[in-house]
DNA sequence: AGTTCGGACCGTT
DNA sequence: AACGGTCCGAACT
């Protein structure tokens, strides 16, 4: 395992509340949502000016997500984390344009493994960076939403900004 | 139409 | 060995 090391921590400040975002010296690594209590970065004095560049695309390409519309450039990803099932699948996603959505069966084909659909469902709970890696824009398969780690609140309101209908909320 | 039930299937812990 | 952000068909209402 890699030196748990380094990880920067900043804060994106949305209309949406205060998303805290962590860098490895790779990229962004994960990407939380608002918490109740606040969630404060770690003190960080020296920020590479690297991570602040990365830290400022993320910003732009968050707020451009949470508005629906095309995120745009988005900093590098550091998907390290995951197993190698996992990163096809959030490599997949990242496929979906905004106001498309797929089913967890037609990802789990697109990796050329159609019976692992449940598997799908599991990489989709595990994406360490929502939003920008569309986990989102994954339904089940007759239609319906489908969970959402982040809570289905979030799923819904994402997927309305892009236009796409859901079933009542 | 819609809903519920039960198995099958796969990666992760 | 058990659990999921599933899927499908069958058997209901």
């Amino acid at each position: 395992m890699n030196s748990k090391e380094l990880l920067h921590e900043l804060t994106v400040l949305t209309p949406d509340g205060e998303f805290l975002a962590s860098y490895s010296a790779k990229g962004l690594a994960s990407l939380n949502f608002p918490r109740k209590t606040k969630q404060l970065p770690r003190e960080d004095t020296a920020v590479p000016p690297k991570i602040m560049q990365w830290h400022r695309t993320t910003t732009k390409a968050l707020q451009l997500a949470l508005s629906g519309k095309t995120p745009g450039e988005l900093p590098p990803l550091d998907l390290s984390a995951g197993t190698e099932f996992q990163r096809s699948a959030w490599n997949a996603l990242r496929k979906i344009a905004p106001g498309k959505t797929r089913s967890y069966a037609e990802i789990a084909q697109s990796l050329g493994q159609p019976k692992a659909v449940r598997a799908v469902g599991g990489a989709c709970g595990a994406n360490p960076v929502p939003i920008l890696v569309p986990c989102h824009r994954v339904l089940a398969a007759n239609r319906k939403l489908g969970g959402f780690s982040g809570g289905l609140d979030w799923k819904i309101r994402l997927l309305k900004r892009e236009g796409v209908k859901v079933a009542e909320g």
